[in-house]
Formats: C-alpha cells, structure tokens, sequence
DNA sequence: ATATATAATTAGCCTTACCTAATCTTTTTT
DNA sequence: AAAAAAGATTAGGTAAGGCTAATTATATAT
C-alpha cells in the first residue's frame, strides 16, 4: 500500500521534470536527476507502471498519472513544509535545508504534516519561494518572469530560485538578494548579457552587475 | 562509514537488552524485540561483529563494544529529543510519539540534532521520563524503584515508565497519573499484591486501586 | 534513404536484509 | 550421565534496488 523511498524519489523527480518536459519524461533525466543508471530506471519505470503511478510505453517517456502525481506532492509538499520549518524555528540558513529535508520528506506520519502544517500557519511559499501544495495536493503555479527577460528600467520583485545548489544561493547571500528584494534593471549590457541593476532593501541600494546565467536562475514576479 | 538504518536498530535494541542481560544478549530476544526470525539475527550480528560494534563468539550472547555503544546512545538520544519535541511543541501525547520518533531517530544530521537540543533547551529527560544522553553520549541512570517495591506510608513522585506501550500510557492517562504525580501508598493488599494508593495533583487528591503489574511498571524516585 | 549516433531495454550479476528447513550446541530435565 | 528441549547457526532461497555489458529502438545526419 505504502511506497518505498525510492519510489517516492522517482516519482517526485518524474513529476519535476514533467513540468520541463510535457510530452514525457526520458529515462536518461530520471536517471541524472537520482544519479541512477538507465537500467536501474528501467526497471523500476516498469514496477512503477505495473503499479499505475506512472504511463509508461517501452522506448517512450513516461508521465505520472493522477495517482502518482498525488504521491508525489504529498512528498514535495513534506519537503518544502520541513524546509521552512528548519529555517524559520531551528534558524538554519536558505542553503543548508535541502539535504535534511530531503530525508525528513519520507516520515510516514499524515498527523505530524498536518501539525507541521499548523505550527507553521500554513505557509505557501518555502524559503527558496517554491509553492508548498496544500493538503490536498493542490499547487498555485503562477508562471513567473527570470530575470534575464526583464526589460530596461522595470522594477520587479525577487520571489524565487531556479538553481537550488548551495553555491547559488550563497552566492545571492553575498550580494544581499534575498526574497522580497526590489531589483531596477538600470542597463543591459548586449555583448554579454549582463544586467546593470539596482537592488534595495528597506534602506539600502546598491548597484551589481548580475551575469546573465545568474539572471536566469532568479525568478521575478 | 555510516550504518545503515537496521544497523542502528540493531545496535540500539543490543544496548537496551544488555542493561537486563549484562553477561550477553541473547539472539533470541534481539528476534524478539525487531520481530525478526534468529537466523536473519545470526547473520547481522557477524556483520556487526566484523565492523567491530559488538563482540560476538558463536554460540554466546553479545554485548555492545564501546563504538557500538556509542552509535546506539546517538539514536537513543535523537530518539528522545524527537518525542520531547512532538509533545513540547507539536501538542502529541506521550502515547503517540513513539512510532514517529522510530522514524526521526534516523535522521543522519549532526547539525539538526544539535539545533533540536538547544531548541528544547537541553532537556535531561524525554516526556516517559527516560533520560536523554547528551552530546557526547553521556547518560546519567539513576537507579529507580518501581512503585511495587515501596513501602506502606512511603510518599514517592513518579518519575517515568516501564511499559512504553500506549496501552499503558493511555490507562495511566485515564487515572491522572503523569510524570511528577504524587504517590502515596495507603495499603497494600496482600491477596493479590494490589496497592491502594493516593494520588496528588495540585489540588486534586484521588483514591486509586492499582494491580501489582500496573505497580510493577511505574518507576518512581 | 541509409548510416551513424544516441537512447532505452534486456540479460545477467551483486548486496542488503529478510525467510524456512536442517543441523549443531548448549542447557535443562530426568 | 544420558535424553530431551531450547537456542543458535548454517545452507539455500527471495525481493528490492543497484550495477555492467550487450542488444534493440529511435533520432539525427549525411
């Protein structure tokens, strides 16, 4: 009845990339994402499909079906429920969580999600600024702007990540953007792509010069 | 270098067993207590016998070696600051923490059991009243009599449980016995080595029967 | 349209952690 | 002290989740 761990990782890295990859899922991005062996994902594309959580057709991409995008919300949801429990009660920073959660995201315990739930007050948003799916499973996408297609002389909001590693993040740590932080977009430079912006939080402004692979990676709404 | 989550189930139930068995644990009860058949039991204590975490000769009980004992004391030890959470800050009742905790004992995060420590600044004792080792695997155990081995007249405190079941726990709840409940032995029957015992509460004082094995399983100091 | 490259699957094997049935030790009873 | 009972181990097997090497499909390039 219950899911294994593993099958719980599979499905939840097949639903993320479902997203990226609408038409289906291959069998060697599952296996990059898990840092898995095709064969091994083979494998246990075919358990998952004996067990419908997923459509598979041999040499096709697969595609969760309902039942396996619920399971694995459930476990996006625990995930990003216990990020922002680790940053806003144990005061862990934005970029040390995701290894912990990741193994927090497989406690079997309906009761102890929902009173991670409350104690959090329902939160929406994880420390990255992803959505948490709520009980139900149900996710508010809105499609959000990267930054590197933002126009000259707008002024928007950073309200998420792309790239997720610890280095990434850190990186915007040392440059002060952090979620919520007001971004002008003063110049773009053409030769590279780089942007000139001007970033302000409460009093502070400051002015950065942002590469445009770190543009891409920062989500703007 | 790590072990694996049956290793530490391993090692956790060989320290328990061995404070009742000092000469040896013997396969047997270790079966027992995972509820896994001897021979799977057999196999696994060679293994930790060859990784050098218990001393095993064929044939004879085992006992933990120190590193052995060191392992086991960690997973006791987030164990205990896992339950003292759930029920300080999640609202869970003493009877329902166990299995969660089971789970959240394996968390492999140095870092995080550090933060939970100071979070629950540094409790000495899980809400059963089992004494929680601390950093360095130090535990302070007090020898405690059960509520059966006090005398007529004797005024005691209860200070924890035997019986970790929830059964237990929810009949101790039931007759408003709690951890630092006053205990006053009235009589004791001979017939049937019942007790009949006062109960303070604050305010409240309460007439109680209690079976020689409900005695039996109520530490008190 | 064919040849080549890439991707996916099959075949066969390994380790971990479990099992049952059979055998061997130790302990207990007579 | 021998027989019986209890306990532990060995032998051989299974399922889950990995792997490599070989094969088969699909996609890409000439």
């Amino acid at each position: 009845m219950d899911n294994s761990l593993t099958e719980e990782n599979y499905l939840k890295v097949i639903y993320s990339l479902s997203k990226t990859q609408p038409k289906g899922v291959s069998t060697k991005s599952i296996g990059l994402a898990l840092e898995i062996k095709p064969p091994t994902v083979s494998d246990m594309l075919k358990k998952l499909n004996d067990k419908k959580l997923i459509q598979y057709a041999l040499y096709k991409g697969v595609l969760p079906t309902l039942m396996g995008e619920k399971i694995a919300l459930k476990v996006i949801r625990k995930h990003r429920l216990w990020e922002t429990f680790l940053v806003e009660h144990f005061n862990f920073k934005w970029d040390e969580v995701h290894d912990i959660a990741e193994q927090l995201e497989h406690i079997k315990s309906p009761d102890l999600v929902q009173r991670l739930d409350e104690y959090l007050d329902f939160p929406e948003h994880d420390p990255h600024g992803d959505p948490i799916p709520d009980k139900d499973g149900n996710i508010k996408i809105r499609y959000k702007r990267t930054l590197d297609q933002v126009t000259k002389n707008e002024r928007v909001i950073m309200v998420g990540v792309k790239d997720h590693t610890s280095k990434f993040l850190k990186y915007l740590d040392s440059i002060d953007v952090k979620l919520g932080s007001e971004i002008i977009v003063n110049q773009i430079i053409e030769y590279d792509k780089s942007f000139l912006v001007e970033i302000r939080e409460e009093k502070k402004k400051t002015k950065r010069s942002l590469s445009f692979l770190v543009c891409k990676n920062i989500l703007v709404g």
